[in-house]
DNA sequence: ATTAGCACTCGCTAAGGGAGAGTGCTAACA
DNA sequence: TGTTAGCACTCTCCCTTAGCGAGTGCTAAT
């Protein structure tokens, strides 16, 4: 069957419709509100065509119609009105980055927050990849009577720290030169590609303070595994509730028990590729979980280097014109933002 | 009206009996299943005089009776069985505490989801009590051509991290000799007590840089800004679904938006004194925003000086028995663990 | 003082019965 | 041949009604 001018544009009323009311969307109400100049008995049949075509469903016979995944699908890459950002909206993030905080962690902690209040659905992020990060700094500072802090610091602005037991008899003076040899072997290391073997041939080579190694080695472990695990930062977590169709408490839970899994948010933004704003509709996730949502991310770099990913998760019934622009515009913001930070001009 | 004993017993059956079922209790059920001897009609004419005096309450004319928040105090405080935990219990918080991680903020994390595990309540958590930490260590990073990272290292094992831009001219030895001027102002330092000031003189003395020096000082009052925030860890977000009570959309929501509310939370956990563990029940609460919820807190402390606070919010309709002894329990494991990190003997 | 008996209240649930929205089909029309 | 008006039909939603069950409070007997 051919899909013909009338039809898409049907299609498209019956999707911009019901994105709005979340209410099935019937002949009428198409004839009367998107006046094309055909009657409703027509557009009955155009829209039954549209369903044996798999773009439209009927809740139940007596009902109007919603679109399918692949009706929304068709929408967003060929139906869909793309609008820019409106210049307040655009004001109100910039206004909002011009706080200037010097933490990485509050920069993309409050990038979550913005999105998630400008879009109405559910943020997450992804922060820096943290394997193409160099190794800038490591330290072991003496914080009580048998302690020390063992505090690495990379050249993404982030810093791991752990507790390292001190036995007696080791001084200030020697803790200073296990911090240089520390340097000296991993310093601009990539920290993807660092082992435990340097440091395990060190600790052959000391013979006492034998028990202190040990401790050292392990806090240096799991420093650096901690550092490996990227962070997934959350905002609008109970935005969810703004829609009617998650009014059902069993579909709540399962939206909230769906955010607590962070390994899937993880795998789900680290499927962008880099190259723009990537929408995902309903059955089109790889998770079964996220089969009644849809996704858009679009990435975030620092002098051309992505280093993460932006996410908003909502109902598949989303304004997708306003969720891609605002990805998009919030994308090269943070970047921009983040390497002016880094390299400034 | 008197309180006799065997009001008492009728009052601590009820309670026992609406914590599990959240049903209103009927007098008949009180005379089966917790056969005291009586018949249901005597029970009646205790149960309207318990309702007098303002320990029950009924939902409608025809319904069972609930406790009022009055009739949970004196169960707490007078009726409940106390129960300590059992041993699988006690053994699988210890296992837990065996991974041996070794930095903080995982430590209290972990904490918070053993807590709300066990319990099937929310937990909340307030981190290490920042203003009576001493600086132990700064230190200026260079991480890239024109940033560096000022890195504050604490004795409670906290760091934090801000960006500072580097203008051209400007080396590692300048930036090492600054971070040894700043350490000789600060070192030892209570973070509470810190100001300004000492960094204004500096900053007068230096006549080139000004730049630098005005990024530097915005760093570190952002730095110690956020230090002084203690962070509120939560677990068991979603815990709230599994009770009855809150299968109403509205309150699963409000439930949720309350514990947005950080410094609401901030404040209510640390309100207690460190001496053992608080009960607090429904209107007892001060923000009124917490009336409808029960709220056990206990704190944790390192070296025999708190430090932070544990809780845990729940329905009114609490286990108050089992919330007790796991407060008691993880506060005083949480303190003998990090001591244990701290002071290792 | 306690208890059996009983009338009464109230919430919950299921059943019935429009009202309204929307469809699909048929027949007439341009 | 494509379009449209008309109409019977379907299905959901909501309101009302009725009956059931749990539980109470009162009264009178023990």
């Amino acid at each position: 069957m051919e899909l013909g001018a009338r039809k898409l544009q049907i299609l498209q009323a019956i999707v911009d419709d019901y994105i709005i009311s979340a209410e099935p969307v019937g002949s009428r109400t198409i004839a009367k509100k998107y006046g094309i100049g055909i009657s409703s008995a027509t557009i009955r049949n155009e829209m039954a065509d549209l369903e044996e075509m798999g773009y439209l469903e009927q809740p139940h016979t007596s009902a109007g119609r919603i679109p399918s995944d692949k009706g929304y699908r068709l929408y967003v890459d060929r139906l869909m009105k793309t609008r820019g950002l409106s210049i307040s909206e655009a004001n109100y993030i910039k206004d909002l980055y011009d706080k200037k905080t010097r933490q990485i962690e509050q920069v993309i902690f409050q990038t979550s927050k913005i999105l998630s209040d400008i879009t109405d659905y559910t943020a997450v992020i992804l922060g820096p990849q943290l394997n193409q990060v160099l190794v800038k700094h490591i330290q072991l500072v003496p914080i009580g009577n048998h302690c020390a802090l063992l505090v690495i610091v990379t050249n993404a602005g982030i810093i791991k720290d752990a507790i390292v037991d001190i036995p007696e008899g080791v001084n200030g003076d020697y803790l200073h030169r296990i911090s240089n040899m520390l340097n000296d072997l991993f310093r601009d290391q990539n920290l993807g590609g660092i082992t435990l073997e340097p440091m395990l041939k060190m600790q052959e080579g000391m013979i006492q303070n034998r028990e202190f190694f040990n401790s050292l080695v392990d806090a240096f472990t799991e420093s650096i595994g901690v550092l490996d695990t990227r962070e997934v930062y959350l905002g609008g977590t109970t935005n969810i509730f703004k829609f009617p169709e998650y009014h059902d408490i069993i579909k709540a839970k399962e939206f909230l028990d769906l955010l607590e899994q962070k390994d899937l948010l993880y795998d789900l933004l680290a499927r962008n590729d880099g190259k723009g704003v990537s929408v995902t509709i309903g059955e089109e996730n790889r998770h079964q979980e996220l089969r009644d949502y849809s996704v858009v991310t679009a990435t975030y770099s620092v002098g051309g280097r992505t280093l993460g990913t932006l996410g908003i998760i909502g109902p598949t019934r989303m304004e997708y014109s306003k969720a891609i622009s605002v990805m998009d515009f919030m994308g090269k913001t943070l970047s921009s933002y983040l390497t002016q930070l880094f390299y400034k001009e």
